[in-house]
DNA sequence: GGCTCATTTCGACAGCCGTGGAAATAAATC
DNA sequence: GATTTATTTCCACGGCTGTCGAAATGAGCC
């Protein structure tokens, strides 16, 4: 049986994109209730209520989402339903896994398994 | 058995902070040149000469990293040795992928196996 | 101590970012 | 067509970002 796996991988420039896009306080929470909110989405002003945003504002942030190409626009009505785009997400993955984890060997695969402890947060970076 | 599986959860602040460092062209490629290097990391003078950077230039960019807890600086000599922190990416990849891939159900397992093809890089994001 | 090499700190600058008020557009409802 | 509702576009503003020349720091070497 033969698999189709077509699929682009990403270019740096559409990785910049949506690191830029997600490292920005309300955009990575309008993205995460998009992408709990599943692949119907949800109304623009469903999610300025539920984050406290005028809409103007999230607007700006949703035009960035969609450039970047972490989320899909349709039109209901006279709403807005923005969608989250987990094909992207997960190119987004798997462009980090690859190039941001793999020093020869493999260091990022799943932490737990050899019971090593990771202290997270030194802010210093002093080894 | 038990495993110590004591790993701090990266908090949202964290991850902004890690995600901005990496979105930005010069670091990104800092970063994977780091990655590339392993534990035992590089001096700033050659990541400077392999990237082609001014060395003042580049230390602000290490500063970034070094504040996002993705990089360990460590004096050798009159050299200054910037190694990738794994652990930090791999908390990273791990909140990315329970707080921004997961609807429900989870929708960013390895992507080739349904044979379902992705599409990337549709700048409109229109439906 | 004086000299050289590696890197950082300081200071300045143009440009982008995030924010929100006000006006414009788009669609439903009467 | 007029009104209401949902969202976007326009504009301006303060603040942060990325860059780099110039000076300062730090470490080895003679």
């Amino acid at each position: 049986m033969i698999h189709f796996d077509i699929r682009r991988i990403m270019e740096k420039t559409d990785v910049l994109a949506a690191l830029a896009a997600l490292a920005q306080d309300n955009r990575l929470d309008t993205f995460r209730l998009l992408v709990r909110a599943g692949p119907d989405g949800l109304p623009a002003g469903q999610v300025a209520a539920a984050l406290g945003l005028p809409p103007n504002t999230l607007s700006f942030h949703f035009d960035r989402l969609r450039q970047a190409g972490l989320v899909t626009v349709r039109r209901a009505g006279r709403s807005m339903i923005y969608a989250a785009r987990f094909d992207t997400m997960r190119a987004l993955l798997g462009y980090l896994t690859e190039n941001c984890c793999e020093g020869p060997p493999n260091r990022c695969g799943p932490a737990g398994k050899t019971g090593r402890a990771v202290i997270l947060s030194n802010k210093d970076g002093v080894a």
